[in-house]
DNA sequence: TTGAAAGCGCTAACAT
DNA sequence: ATGTTAGCGCTTTCAA
């Protein structure tokens, strides 16, 4: 059909309405010393003539992109969409932008995409640190760049920046509390990577639910794996023999897992072991039995490392003072795989 | 700790090696007219000086921002992130980034995000219609501006663009074909809008399927929803009085969905209604029963977005002629919800 | 309130 | 093979 079209610029509305292509500037960006009359002029020109502002050529000039790089690992799939949603969400209504990157959980991928971001000029990074990353320079670079970055749900404390994350601990602490209130004694755990601080907090509530208690932790019931289904069903299968009565596992994809190995061998759930998983995944209401689990609130957390990153952008907050850390509370929520109220145990 | 580091430019690199800016682009792009020493040189004074590229002036200079633009419906978790998979790694390969959009499946927000992406001026669009759109105009004004786009799993002929789609007609005639040889006669179809090509397709090739199999069309068991679980649930509660064996679903949320209908009323999957759904979401394989699904390799699909968007970049195809579509073929997954080999019916 | 002028950092003609 | 020059489209002083 038509040749790709020339392209308007404020140029172009500027001769059109015979005035300065800094007064069309000012009149579109709503810069305060302007005529109402000018500011109309202008606007109703722009959309008469189609004009398509130059974000390129804007940001170059002012410094300042209106993008914020994301970085997610991507593994936990439910996890992921609702974050960015949260995030989007506070993002447009500050007229930004969200430019995504996955790590797939690589440290190398997440090098890549920090310097992608360096050199796209993001004005900040909102981050989930990803399993397999130990070194962080590259965060740490950022933040020796003067840009901002927000870490979410996987935090350092020795990045020292503004973070927020879910009360891991106490999530785990409840989930735990929650089998032994259902009568569990035999209570087995399958961790994962414990360099990761949320696995390791989620280890630490369920050693402390059981002192509390006064269950005693038996080293034998707790398997660590790599946080997948396959895993899962091997921890498990580690455990069986074991004859524990309950298990809370680290997340919901190794809870699966893990009800796959229950079952296979011919076990009930809940009524010969009861499970909890973390992360309320999409798919854990749907499974047979529907699967006990811990909500992370993950729209959310979006939202609110959103709004961090736009508290540092527009200074709101020092940057000597220690970097606000934001713990959500996580809920568990009890579906059949751990409710035992009135079946009779086998 | 340090303050904001000044940034490096090429002019300071050509200022410490006492050549040309111009030189120092040219060494660092690999530009053929540049001596080995002298690009060797730049690039380890850029190395040593911690050099990095803005990309910002890069593009305004060179009129290509190497950002690909991503349209996702995103309510079909799994493909959504299999997909963006598939285009990043031919994106990476080609030295592109992928700025990525939900559209939710709103028409307003995918207009938006059109816009966001002229205004950043990505090189081109790889997008996924929503559902709810049926005024393309945003799509077709990209097109007339000479923006490079590319439609993936919903296309629309009417664009007439390069688009790579599933086989839709052939997935839903061979999941319905398999219920027929599964030996079920009245099989119901629970549809989706149909305005969306993509489910008139699997609506057609259910009623061909039943076809050529000689077995009449029932009008009555076919029923049209929404395409979520909720609207599944509905609809198979409608199709319940009409006793049907067998119901092929527009998508796994509406066969999930249709499931928990069927169990709600006391009935057993698959002996007494067999099911099949298409997508194979992440979920499907881990519900009890197990639900049969058809495969449509999002991570291919991706790929080849992405390839068929480098083509039309490099003008390896004409404008002019009859832009490519590739079709994909899908498998059937056949799983415990529709195979009742074996089984004694009821 | 508006205009003139400079320049963000880079690339691409053109010249040598 | 390298240098010179101009300019992408916009924003931001500074001046009027």
């Amino acid at each position: 059909m038509s040749e790709p079209t020339v392209r308007i610029t404020i140029l172009d509305i500027a001769r059109e309405l015979n005035v300065a292509a800094a007064t069309v500037s000012r009149a579109l960006n709503d810069h305060p010393a302007i005529s109402d009359a000018t500011r109309e002029a202008v606007k109703a020109a722009a959309r008469r003539m189609n004009y398509q502002p130059n974000k390129i050529a804007s940001s170059l000039r002012s410094g300042r992109s209106k993008i914020i790089g994301v970085i997610i690992p991507s593994a936990e799939i439910n996890f992921f969409g609702s974050v960015i949603h949260g995030i989007e969400k506070v993002a447009s209504r500050n007229d930004y932008n969200v430019l995504l990157y996955q790590s797939n959980e690589l440290y190398e991928l997440e090098k890549k995409a920090v310097q992608t971001f360096v050199n796209s000029r993001v004005d900040g990074v909102l981050a989930s640190i990803s399993k397999e990353s130990i070194n962080l320079k590259h965060y740490a670079d950022l933040k020796a760049k003067g840009i901002p970055l927000v870490l979410f749900d996987r935090a350092h404390e020795s990045l020292q920046v503004p973070a927020v994350v879910v009360n891991d601990y106490q999530g785990a602490f409840d989930a735990t509390t929650h089998l032994i209130q259902q009568g569990c004694r035999r209570i087995a755990h399958i961790g994962g990577q414990q360099h990761v601080a949320n696995f390791n907090q989620r280890l630490r509530g369920y050693i402390d639910a059981l002192n509390v208690h006064n269950i005693a932790v038996d080293d034998d019931l707790i398997v660590y794996g790599k946080v997948s289904i396959e895993s899962g069903r091997e921890c498990m299968n580690k455990l069986l023999p074991l004859l524990p009565d309950a298990v809370f596992a680290v997340e919901d994809f190794t809870a699966l897992g893990a009800m796959q190995a229950i079952k296979e061998a011919g076990l009930q759930i809940p009524q010969q072991i009861a499970i909890i998983g973390f992360a309320n995944e999409m798919f854990s209401e749907y499974l047979t039995p529907s699967l006990s689990t811990v909500n992370q609130h993950t729209e959310r957390m979006g939202e609110e490392a959103a709004a961090l990153f736009f508290d540092l952008l527009h200074k709101k907050v020092s940057l000597k003072a220690p970097p606000r850390k934001l713990v959500l509370e996580p809920a568990i929520i009890v579906r059949q795989s751990s409710n035992l109220q009135g079946l009779i145990r086998s």
